[in-house]
DNA sequence: CCAAACCCCTGCATGC
DNA sequence: TGCATGCAGGGGTTTG
């Protein structure tokens, strides 16, 4: 399940793959995953200028659109020869050397065609990248959430783009709070706190390659080693006390949470 | 207006 | 061994 640092991987790899090469064919096997309607052709002998990334979306920058991709839990993007279509690729862009694929085994994800002058709207419901955080924007945005929980309001991308469940408990235990308190009982430390460690804890990630929990496979760029520095989520025992870690639901979610570290 | 429920999907774990 | 069941999960949409 792809979070803020794996999509930057994942652009980092692309973006020094395929800046200045041109679509030339693109091909959908399954139409949902780029909606209706939408002319995604229209990049077909389009140079892919740039690749950019906010919060979980990778932005592939074309001279008249960018292209909007959301990895949701299981897409990844691959880049091989012309060989045939495997299961669970539905989308296939061809260059003139290779091409690049769009593998999703739930579907879940999505890859749209924007106008650039849209883009502000596209994004106009979301919140600041969790790794350039500032305290005063998020005291600003807690003031409309304070009955909600803490990891509920980590995980709400119109509040904060890019934590998902793994970060989120990790942030959660850092800051030595419990991922239920209300936000009304943060403190401005709680939010300073946020700000520091939500950085740390991320571009840390990004350093190791992301966290790759299902080993089996080979996404583009994601063969990351950070699982090896989560503290509580997915642990037995916490990694700073050994304290037997309790698992729990919050805001929907599997949550891991230290009884010791956390207040 | 908000929150909860539902929906999209498949692989995997569980129970019999 | 194999079949049925159910669960996970990001985020958009629908319902209450």
């Amino acid at each position: 399940m792809p979070e803020l640092p794996e999509v930057e991987v994942v652009r980092r790899v692309l973006k020094d793959k395929l800046t200045n090469k041109i679509v030339r064919k693109v091909d959908v096997f399954y139409q949902n995953i780029i909606g209706d309607g939408e002319l995604i052709n229209n990049v077909e002998n389009n140079k892919i200028l740039d690749i950019k990334r906010r919060g979980k979306w990778l932005i592939f920058v074309f001279n008249d659109y960018y292209m909007m991709s959301h990895l949701r839990m299981e897409g990844k993007w691959f880049i091989k020869d012309f060989e045939p279509k495997e299961k669970h690729e539905h989308v296939i862009f061809y260059f003139d050397d290779f091409t690049l694929r769009y593998h999703d085994t739930r579907k879940f994800g999505r890859i749209h065609l924007i106008k650039k002058e849209d883009y502000d709207d596209f994004f106009k419901n979301l919140g600041m990248d969790a790794n350039n955080l500032a305290f005063n924007y998020l005291k600003n945005k807690f003031k409309t959430q304070k009955n909600k929980d803490l990891k509920e309001v980590l995980l709400d991308q119109s509040v904060i783009s890019g934590i998902g469940n793994i970060y989120a408990d990790e942030i959660c235990l850092r800051i030595g709070r419990v991922p239920n308190t209300k936000i009304k009982d943060l403190n401005d430390k709680d939010l300073e706190n946020i700000v520091k460690y939500s950085k740390e804890i991320l571009d840390k990630s990004i350093e190791f390659g992301g966290t790759t929990i299902r080993s089996y496979t080979s996404s583009l760029g994601v063969i990351g080693h950070n699982q090896d520095n989560l503290i509580v989520h997915r642990q037995e025992y916490c990694k700073n006390c050994h304290t037997k870690i309790v698992k729990s639901k919050v805001a929907g979610r599997t949550t891991y949470t230290c009884p010791v570290c956390q207040k």
